[in-house]
DNA sequence: GTTGAAACGGGGCCGAC
DNA sequence: GTCGGCCCCGTTTCAAC
């Protein structure tokens, strides 16, 4: 991991289809050499895999919202199950604090964000936060 | 913005380095046909872009967390600027509730997750929650 | 929407250095 | 690691239906 992989990292991440040939261009690396670190850091796991950023406005969810999740009871599995069953729930972290998960939500209405938080009420008490703005998008890691 | 739509969506949120010979398979859909909606998708601004997805902790990256900042003062502006100067700062959202912001943060150890609450301490007061797990891990939208 | 053909570029592989 | 050559596959763009 020197600092042309890290070079190669910083570009797919921003340009995930980008081909093998503009890749060892920013990489200043021949093409071979290129596409040889590229398929090592796919195989070692660094890079999981690739996937299109979508616009979530664009789809018609209009709301996003974070809602921490302090669970009564150790009912884990059923929560998570249930979480799952949900499409609009798109991430959730077991952490530590208050709450014990921490859930995001893509919503069309404030109707379905209540909606999504009755149906988490059966598991414990809920705090949502609508976000009103995201000052800074998921950015990119730095090896 | 039909199923096809919806299925080409669906695949290229997986597999962003599918051809578009794959994906027409998945369509169902001829090459050509394919290729005209993915475009379409792409210039209407659904698919904001590509990126591959790494594994923070094959990086180093052992440790995330999960910080709501309390702000004192009105400094949007300035505290913004030193998140962004953070690059263990990959997430940040403005939201409602008690916490104005709710940041994400990977960090190789203990005390750089000190050092960066230490940074933002300046602006206002911090509730920091480590990650735990990741029962549900960036789940794709469906349209 | 479909098919088919043609042109182009890129990817994968090779041996040589 | 680079370079050059090679073949194949995929992409792109046609025309025609």
């Amino acid at each position: 991991m020197d600092r042309i992989d890290v070079k190669i990292l910083g570009k797919v991440q921003d340009c995930g289809r980008i081909s093998i040939t503009e890749l060892s261009k920013h990489a200043g690396l021949s093409i071979p050499a290129t596409n040889d670190r590229l398929r090592k850091l796919e195989d070692s796991g660094v890079i999981k895999g690739y996937c299109a950023q979508l616009d979530p406005t664009k789809l018609g969810y209009g709301i996003s919202a974070v809602v921490g999740i302090t669970t009564l009871k150790p009912a884990k599995a059923k929560l998570i199950a249930t979480l799952t069953d949900i499409p609009e729930v798109v991430e959730c972290l077991h952490i530590t604090g208050n709450d014990s998960y921490l859930i995001r939500i893509y919503a069309r209405s404030m109707a379905e964000i209540e909606d999504i938080i009755a149906k988490i009420n059966a598991y414990g008490e809920t705090r949502t936060s609508i976000v009103l703005s995201i000052p800074i998008e998921r950015r990119k890691l730095v090896p």
